[in-house]
DNA sequence: CGAAGATTTGATAACAATCAAGGCTGGTGG
DNA sequence: CCACCAGCCTTGATTGTTATCAAATCTTCG
């Protein structure tokens, strides 16, 4: 990795964010060079392992973050532990609800995730004078929206069987930044994550695997690797229309 | 009621909007007279009745809408005709997603309904250039946001009988705008939409309303009147926290 | 009053949860 | 290198919750 801090003679882009997966897509795709460096001054690059907490659930958050690199799960849970996963967040995603205080809800990393973590009130001052980033973050957060309804539809609706494939799909839609979906990729989550992320169990899950296999939906690796012969027949599978 | 379009001398908020439920908390209230004077003469009072659909699933959406008074539903549908409603909005709640085009979802009003609406390009031309109105919108959107994840905890996790307190509770909370939790009120929704809104078929709402009904946890006047005698006792039930 | 539609209630069936083993895999240490 | 262990995953048996099918009742409205 580059040091976090150079940068180049006239006020350029700064080095650290040149090669930077999150900028184009991302939201710091907006930021003037100047603005970037005024951004890259107060960040902190972060590197996260699987299973540890960014943000705890009702946390005052001080700070927001641009996925570098990885997956984060966010996620809800009750007093008596069942809990709810309510988001997966893939790289260049922006974590963080700057201007709304209130939402409780935990994000944890489920691979090794980089982050670029800013503090929530520079994010909130730049985006006060630039118009493009407030509005580059409002698209971001209208899609968002638009993926929690489109999965309440799969929780509310859809059997077992539908919900796996659905998340099958998900996956392979999302896990190459800005490619189509892929023909083969490692889930990012294990079989309880997975379960928690489609309202079911983690064994309801491992049967409808076997049998999206055993009808030749998918082709199961190991554990982690899926191959996706057919992603229309996937998507059929899922019940998704277009 | 005063009459629609009238201004009074120094271009100061027009009439139409002086006495608007939906200006003081909804989007309306981060503009300056000008900016209102501007919207109003582009903008469209509608009366809806109940069932009819507002914006159809698909649509090229050109227009939005403050909601002035009732209630609408958002929802997704299966090609088989398997429906979720992803979102209920109250006055002074703002339909429509400037910024982003590709979320298919219809709205219908559930009663009746009074609208403003406004072409989608005119708030997306006044947010670039007052900031306070794309930071109102963003945050509303951010509030959506929370309300989507935490109904996917309840139709994730929920038990049927958890769902539908859950239900109760939300419109007794939001009923009224900017009060607290209503003790009695009138179900906006029949138990079709109640069963569409949960993930529950009409026979299993019906179940658990009777079973809150013979536990004391409600009293119900009729189809649609519904008294809470003790709101934290709703909320237990719902395994909401707080 | 009668009819249509909405809601409730009842009986049964289906799907997913729970309870309980058993198997695979990846990592560790002999 | 192999054996063993722990954790994760799969599979099987059974239960329980909710869906489905069916009918009765209530409301509303002409």
């Amino acid at each position: 990795m580059t040091q976090p801090n150079q940068k180049n003679s006239h006020s350029e882009i700064p080095i650290a964010c040149v090669a930077c997966h999150a900028r184009e897509g991302g939201v710091c795709g907006t930021l003037s060079p100047s603005q970037l460096a005024q951004v890259v001054r107060k960040t902190a690059r972060r590197r996260v392992q699987p299973q540890i907490e960014i943000i705890g659930q009702g946390d005052g958050i001080e700070h927001c973050a641009a996925i570098v690199r990885g997956v984060v799960k966010l996620s809800k849970m009750l007093a008596d532990g069942r809990q709810q996963i309510v988001g997966l967040q893939f790289a260049p995603d922006f974590l963080g609800t700057p201007f709304l205080r209130e939402c409780s809800l935990s994000a944890e990393a489920v691979t090794n995730v980089d982050l670029c973590v800013f503090p929530r009130a520079l994010i909130e001052r730049l985006a006060a004078e630039a118009p493009d980033l407030q509005r580059r973050l409002h698209v971001e957060t209208l899609k968002k929206l638009c993926a929690a309804r489109d999965w309440m539809l799969t929780l509310g609706r859809k059997t077992a069987k539908e919900r796996v494939a659905n998340f099958l799909y998900l996956v392979a839609t999302r896990i190459n930044f800005e490619d189509g979906p892929a023909r083969e990729f490692d889930l990012p989550l294990s079989r309880a994550d997975i379960a928690d992320y489609l309202g079911l169990t983690i064994e309801t899950v491992s049967r409808q695997i076997t049998r999206l296999r055993k009808e030749g939906v998918i082709r199961v690796e190991n554990r982690r690797r899926i191959i996706v012969p057919d992603i229309r027949r996937l998507m059929k599978n899922a019940s998704i229309d277009s």
